[in-house]
RNA sequence: GGCCCAGUGGCUCAGUUGGUUAGAGCGCCGCCCUGUCACGGCGGAGGUCGUCGGUUCGAGCCCGAUCUGGGUCGCCA
């Protein structure tokens, strides 16, 4: 039966206390993790969010009411234990931070009782995810989730510190707005007073923090909720939360100093990790090129090689032909793996297909100097010398070679780079590898759509020389755009914006928006850059990414309190769910029943 | 929407070429134990193998469908 804590208060926390408190007296109050009974002498280990502390119960010290509670305590009851931190002289635990003391017992309460949890409560479990995300209040006790939360906390506190210190005003902006169909699928809300219509639930507080550089509030942020309606991923969840920053009179190079100072800062403090400034710069165009990849992963080479221009007019057709139709060869050298099985190359063939190429062509330089390859007899023994000589082939290297558009070239190598990085074990895990990819194209084609979208977002500003081409040359225009990457991870983006009203009416008309509906979307902006508008640029970290990143955890899961699986839904809360009739009614939404495929 | 992986007591797993009463460790319950800390000792309970259907004399094991969870491609301005 529950006991009352009246009269009682906590005086610490289990874990913080150590040696120096011997001959105190303490109210210690927590969970008991572990009660061992050596029949006359009752050990407790009593845990809350700071750690472990043991606990003593003896009968001649606590009394023979305390010690039958004492015996009668399961994994995971509230307790609340007052008693003397003593020395454990003999018996120290080195492998416990408070193994040097132990409180011995003279009053113990029940606070509560406790089933026995469905999991045990330990860190690194082994637990199946499912079953910690139903029982998700009882996952968030272990150890390890709570030492992820409370790093984010760490670094939520680090970067509001920091960017207060740096004139930044933190500003909440609406989380019902408008829908707007450029990007991501939004979350609607359906309005109760205004029948048919919807709120969205912001993809990012974009348009809002652009507003307040109209305003005058010079340099904002926000931790901010954003929400995607897209499928999930390891590092991706429908809602998350992003530190979203802009500021007014600056350049790029401003919004990226102090991006990289913030971030450079949060690494100190999370994990002392020191960040060498300013970071790297790549340009996309060398991104591309180098690694197939807009974030790529430096901590390791397996650069790519574009050998186009030697096997234009080689024997082996997919070559040829590629170059031909305007595609692109382009390869990889994995050195030293000539030898590779057979199976092993096939598996990484099968890998490369699920990324839209038809197939993956391999040339294996043996030490004697003969290939293994899958297309060495299409090809003159020339041909085959100029290419292992482009590809910088020695006895001894595997290389691998896609030819397709170059789009899916490089879609195809970055990934198998980073595949093959992963199985030679050539990734160093304790590299923080932070680069800056800048230059970014303005547009990219969309064959779905059949006309040019913005690959960051229309409100970006190009580069000053290529805005002649936003009209004649929209593919080759690039925009004042940077992504933070780090270990090939996107960490973060940004922009400078456009703030001059006839260069953000060429955009939307070159993303084939008409002037009537730009005006729907986002003539509240249009409207506003009128009335004087700063020049101004900003950027948006993903918190819960860079809080995965720092705390190497394998899923974003591990870093949010209350994530959801796969399908976008909550295994505890049973969300998203049917609601009342009622609810229903009251909004003027009915639910049709999808017909059935016959 | 596609592809891949997993699903056996509360938890984590094993289960031989399909063959009688499905095993283990941990946990749980009871008794014993004054220095344990992966405590120890003795005893005990607990599963029909995600679900449905099929093949077979016989299915945890083979086949099909389906559900659940994970990874991934598409998608994510």
């Amino acid at each position: 039966m529950a006991e009352s804590m009246k009269g009682l208060k906590r005086t610490c926390r289990c874990a913080e206390l150590g040696v120096e408190n011997v001959g105190q007296t303490v109210t210690v109050m927590g969970w008991v993790q572990k009660q061992r009974n050596k029949g006359g002498l009752i050990f407790v280990d009593l845990r809350d969010r700071s750690g472990i502390l043991q606990v003593l119960f003896e009968e001649e010290e606590c009394g023979s009411e305390a010690f039958e509670k004492a015996a009668k305590l399961r994994s995971e009851f509230v307790i609340a234990v007052v008693g003397k931190v003593v020395h454990r002289n003999a018996d120290v635990n080195e492998k416990m931070a408070t193994g040097a003391i132990e409180v011995r017992a003279n009053e113990v309460r029940i606070l509560s009782e406790a089933q026995t949890p469905p999991f045990p409560i330990e860190a690194d479990s082994k637990t199946k995810e499912e079953l910690r995300l139903k029982y998700r209040y009882l996952d968030l006790r272990r150890p390890d989730i709570q030492k992820n939360l409370i790093l984010r906390s760490k670094i939520a506190t680090t970067i509001r510190t920091f960017l207060a210190a740096e004139g930044f005003l933190e500003i909440e902006t609406p989380i019902l707005n408008k829908s707007t169909p450029e990007g991501a699928r939004d979350y609607l809300v359906p309005s109760r007073v205004h029948p048919g219509t919807f709120y969205a639930l912001p993809q990012s507080p974009q348009i809002f923090k652009q507003l307040l550089m109209c305003s005058g509030y010079d340099r904002y942020f926000q931790i901010a909720k954003c929400f995607r309606d897209e499928d999930l991923r390891a590092d991706r969840q429908p809602e998350f939360t992003q530190v979203d920053l802009e500021m007014s009179f600056v350049t790029e190079e401003d919004v990226m100093d102090a991006t990289e100072r913030m971030v450079a800062k949060v690494c100190k403090e999370a994990i002392g990790l020191d960040v060498q400034l300013p970071l790297k710069r790549m340009t996309w165009n060398e991104a591309m090129n180098r690694f197939g990849s807009d974030k790529p992963d430096t901590r390791f080479g397996l650069e790519l090689t574009d050998v186009s221009e030697v096997v234009k007019s080689c024997g082996f057709s997919v070559f040829s032909g590629a170059v031909a139709n305007g595609g692109s060869v382009r390869g990889i050298n994995v050195k030293g793996q000539a030898e590779m099985p057979r199976k092993k190359i096939d598996a990484l063939v099968e890998f490369a297909k699920g990324y839209g190429v038809k197939g993956l062509a391999y040339l294996g330089v043996l030490p004697d100097g003969t290939y293994k390859s899958s297309f060495a007899k299409f090809m003159t023994e020339e041909e085959l010398k100029a290419l292992v000589e482009a590809m910088n082939g020695e006895p001894g290297d595997l290389l691998l070679f896609a030819a397709d558009r170059l789009k899916i070239v490089w879609n195809v190598l970055g990934a198998l780079r980073c595949e093959l990085a992963k199985q030679l074990g050539l990734v160093d895990e304790n590299k923080f590898n932070f680069l800056w990819v800048t230059e970014f194209p303005q547009f990219e084609w969309s064959d779905e759509e059949e006309r040019f979208v913005a690959m960051h977002h229309p409100f970006t500003m190009p580069m000053e020389e290529d805005l002649p081409m936003l009209e004649s040359d929209p593919g080759a225009v690039r925009a004042k755009a940077y992504d933070i990457v780090l270990n090939g991870v996107e960490l973060g983006g940004g922009s400078v914006r456009i703030f001059q009203d006839d260069v953000q009416e060429r955009m939307f008309r070159a993303l084939g928006f008409t002037n009537e509906k730009a005006h729907e979307q986002f003539g509240f902006l249009l409207d506003a850059f009128k009335y004087g508008v700063p020049p101004h640029a900003g950027l948006a970290i993903g918190l819960d990414r860079f809080v995965m990143l720092l705390t190497k955890a394998e899923s974003i899961r591990e870093v949010i309190a209350f994530p959801k699986v796969k399908d976008a839904s909550c295994l505890m809360s049973e969300c998203p769910n049917v609601v009342d009739p009622a609810q229903l009614k009251e909004l003027c939404l009915e639910i049709v029943p999808e017909e059935k495929e016959s």
